[in-house]
DNA sequence: AATGAATGAGGTTTCATTCAT
DNA sequence: CATGAATGAAACCTCATTCAT
């Protein structure tokens, strides 16, 4: 094994914890049919499984951090596109959904196993704090939002981020393709759940914000 | 220990199927905080921890097939409607929906732990299995939608009741009270979230029905 | 691995725990350098490490149970002998001391590791649990001895007993032979230390009867 | 942080190796109910984990040596009473033994543990030189109470010197009050063990030097 | 010399699953 | 069929020790 650089400079620790969510994503999507494990995460960070827990006290908060690093950087590109000046359109919106939502990879199964894990296994500080996270990023980019669509009214912006965000994450759980089941999916009884994920959700956002506009 | 009536009868396995499938309802809805683990389960229906194998394979199976069992139920239930003669609203439909779905304690969390685990845990042939079910509760119900809603054209029901269970579900995920957090959500930071999801639901589906029809 | 018979009925569960004890003793024995971990005690009898854990709580009860064993050992055969009618000598009494403590092996090294661990290891219900069996065969012990001497007047037995037990371990502490150290103590430097434990303690307890008998 | 002064000259090496035994003692002292681990100890001396280890080659060999500095201060104290000239009693010694031994805190608990470690954890040359300190200790007081006891004989003085030491340090791990089971210990089953252990080992001292002198 | 991050051994714990009885 | 002991994987956790900085 190579020498292990030492982390210890502030910024070098923070390096190290994104060397290891890096890590579990990579696992993560190499083997999306199951949880990688800690001494796979560590191996792959190239680091011992001791250390990994110098910087995460559970495995669930190390996913519930990766996941965190996905959200923040959508909301972040929403953010970029709601700072701008000019009006803005539905596609314009779905577009930064879809770059960097829906086609993140691992974004979407990460965020559905982390809600499912949200109620019965992540401690309940990393819950509260992830929560506490996502409420702000929701509050600064649905005001941004009102400024766009006027008639959205107070606390419209929220609440269409909310359902919007819900209607990606749910659908996605319905109709998401999984390798596994590439095979089954051809299977004339299935042919129904056969949707194309992107067209669907277009649509139905679509659909959504014309109803809530 | 009383002694244990022995199931050999093809109606007494079905029976005792329904008891376990009871017994983890049970203890899923008392613990909302955590999953019950086998010995748990077997210990609620009375019998022993090995038994349990003897009716379901894995522990996901059978956490699959009481979801499938609240599935069933509630398209049962949409089917009653549907099958009603007179012209129906949205109200009408969300009536059941909230009845049968969203107010069936366990069915959501349930709901949603099933598609977390799906792609990762539950075994192949069950994941299968599961969803052939719902396909074809999914095609049966959406052409009956149809027939009521003519504007949604020839594969309009089955999206209709895919865009509307995948908001419900993901919605819900975004912002289901839990006993957990009752407290946490006092903080005036977490108050964006703190929305009745009954409300918000119908508000979106409402929206989501209003850009489809 | 040969299949393991499974201790169903309770006698077979007091076998297997005295299986577990064997195989740390066995282990205990052959190393006498260094503690046997739990992986090694499953091993040596047999059994996956998870199940040691279904019959001892932690590593060090099960020592202290091993040690708890030699004691009880101990005692019976002290009772045996001051369950007979005739009059005792102390000489009577040291063979007991001799064949059934001083000289079985084990006894001693694991007296004093169990002594050192009661105060900052051991979980505070077994060593009180340990305490309690001590005492009670220190009880019945002690006025059987008073019946053989009666100079000891009334608590004078479980008082000799204590004492001399105390001596018997506190001695061996300073003057045991360890393999470990046997090259060491041919050191001239070292030659005050090499003493035969055994003549020594029948020196310092028959001194010490004298003293107080 | 206050900057930490190098130890660069001897003395300062021998001062801060000082500093950490006062630590180790200090935190054995106030928590006898767990051992203290090497980062409380530095951190308790003002100092970093790794630094310890650049006075001690291991933990072991330092609480070795924090006992060795208590057998040390007992001997110093004791062949300054024998170092007198006129005649001496047992209760001379006996004073000399409960202030400067029995009455210390923490002398007869680390001696215990240090016994117990001595077979097992402690490494072989420390273990030998710790041996050897005690070796020359015992001749020299051992020789210098023959003096004062003439019928002890040759080597009687050593004989007695270990007898009483083994006697004191096993009687001790037998009765020593422990916080710990300050409570347990009124239980009425444990009645008899709760002896006041400074009177039952000078009974037992007396004893014992009555039998050997 | 001093630091503290990294290591890795190993104890503890939980639990789904298997299989001898 | 029913049982529950046995299994073994893996998470969790602590900690003495090492070593790059």
């Amino acid at each position: 094994m190579s020498p292990v650089h030492r982390a210890l400079a502030v910024e070098d620790k923070e390096e190290r914890r994104q060397e290891l969510l890096d890590a579990v994503e990579k696992l993560y999507l190499k083997h999306p049919d199951r949880m990688p494990n800690v001494a796979e995460v560590a191996d792959q960070a190239g680091l011992a499984k001791g250390t990994v827990y110098l910087y995460f006290p559970t495995k669930e908060e190390m996913l519930l951090e990766l996941h965190q690093r996905h959200v923040t950087h959508f909301f972040t590109e929403l953010m970029k596109l709601l700072g701008k000046p000019g009006p803005l359109t539905f596609d314009d919106i779905f577009r930064v959904a879809r770059d960097h939502l829906i086609r993140v990879p691992g974004y979407l199964p990460l965020s559905s196993h982390c809600f499912a894990m949200m109620d019965r296994e992540t401690p309940f500080e990393s819950a509260v704090a992830f929560k506490i996270g996502v409420a702000q990023t929701l509050a600064t980019s649905g005001a941004a939002l009102e400024r766009h669509f006027p008639t959205l009214g107070d606390g419209g912006g929220v609440r269409l981020l909310m359902h919007s965000y819900g209607l990606i994450v749910g659908l996605w759980q319905l109709l998401h393709p999984n390798e596994r089941f590439v095979k089954a999916m051809q299977r004339p009884e299935l042919a129904i759940l056969k949707r194309d994920y992107e067209k669907e959700i277009e649509t139905a956002l679509r659909a959504l914000w014309t109803g809530l506009l």
